[in-house]
DNA sequence: CCGGTTTATTGATTTTGATCAAAAAGAAGT
DNA sequence: ACTTCTTTTTGATCAAAATCAATAAACCGG
């Protein structure tokens, strides 16, 4: 307990949602935010429990599920430092989390108060701007999200992420994967077997390299191909 | 072209986007709005197109979708009298359309100036919190949707749709399905012939009755179970 | 209300990806 | 470094839902 170090004004004010928040504003904010460890596997909070903060991920990872009545978890974010996240539940009627929240590193938390914050927002339209543009890209995130679930089968949507992968980090030829496959697989809805049997196939292709988490890609043109519908020719 | 109406500021204000607004404000919303009316089976916008307004319905039936390469169509939503849509599109960096949307019906519209909308919103942060609270909810079922793809098969989807459809009605037995079955089917994500599947399972068990359109839902309880993942006993 | 077009149903077949099982590889904590 | 637990891979089998095909029913626009 001794070495967590307590929110700075500085720390708030690179995290977008609270970027421009005047003297007074950050003071309040900051004297009731809280900061929670969560140790790997453990859960932050569970799918349907009350909202009573936000949260920034300061270290560590988590992710952000829902959970069938089989157990099967379907990831629908993962989470890295720098990113906050259950900024949508401020505005909902009944305030509660929508999905359960577990780290799979041990991760180190700021929880901000939630009815502390919508006071902030209130008087604040510049604020209200910025997270309304949070909210509009991760709307289509998921958008993108549906699409990829109803309209393409499961070696196109591993195509897809890491094609998107890939270019978010901007086209190095090797990086390392966010996390396990265990979890990519679920993110991507599918078993972790037909995971690795895709990777499989797109190594055999020539397409990429693989060393356990370090993924090569040899040729980026025949992903993006594959990634749009190129039906990849086994044998 | 003679017999459309005008938006009124009455009309304006039931919207729940622009309730609220002064009537300077009010004034200038209003002169800039168009009126449109689209065929059936007519694009309103294509996904990609820019979006210089956002859209509110005010006859008629539109579907938002995507489109695979195949061709295959992904409904995100179903819209209905008294919806509007794309207020998501106001806050992005590249103000452009994340879907395609076509009429279901003959439909008329009004379209407002996304600029204008923005000064507006720019200065009212009473306006800015109604919309959060709205895309905040939007944003909720997108991740119901997402699970539904991801963790229900095919019967329990239709079976979870039904149940929301009666409820959302408030429990009436006998209701009108909001589209053609066709479209229902491009919502949950399955083949038509598998919705008709479904549906002719759950009234060979006495669950439901059907008259084309007309759903009547004979056992609720029967129902929920169902969507809660109790195997229907085929035979 | 008529005629053409779209939508819905039903059956047969095929495909995709889940599931089961078991071994190998890797990671975390002591 | 050791050892235990978790993740990953590979093969074999199975089940769900898509696809193909053909007929029947419903709808819309004039």
């Amino acid at each position: 307990m001794n070495n967590i170090r307590h929110p700075t004004r500085d720390e708030l004010h690179q995290f977008p949602l609270l970027s421009g928040l005047d003297e007074t504003e950050s003071q309040r904010v900051l004297t009731k935010a809280r900061v929670v460890t969560v140790a790997r596997g453990e859960h932050l909070f569970h799918h349907g429990d009350p909202a009573r903060r936000i949260w920034l991920c300061r270290t560590g990872q988590l992710k952000l599920f829902r959970l069938s009545d089989a157990g099967q978890e379907k990831i629908i974010a993962i989470i890295n430092p720098g990113r906050s996240f259950a900024e949508a539940t401020l505005f909902m009627p009944q305030r509660v989390y929508p999905v359960h929240c577990a780290a799979i590193k041990p991760s180190e938390l700021v929880g901000f108060d939630a009815d502390d914050l919508v006071k902030t927002f209130h008087n604040d339209a510049e604020a209200c701007f910025r997270l309304l543009g949070t909210l509009s890209r991760r709307m289509h995130e998921k958008i993108n999200q549906i699409e990829s679930l109803a309209l393409q089968n499961a070696h196109l949507r591993v195509a897809h992420y890491l094609l998107d992968e890939y270019r978010r980090r901007d086209e190095p030829k090797t990086f390392r994967l966010e996390s396990s496959k265990k979890h990519i697989a679920g993110l991507l809805a599918v078993q972790p077997e037909t995971l690795s049997r895709s990777l499989t196939a797109l190594q055999r292709e020539g397409v990429l390299d693989m060393d356990t988490r370090y993924i090569t890609i040899n040729d980026p043109e025949r992903l993006e191909s594959i990634a749009r519908g190129a039906l990849a020719t086994p044998h």
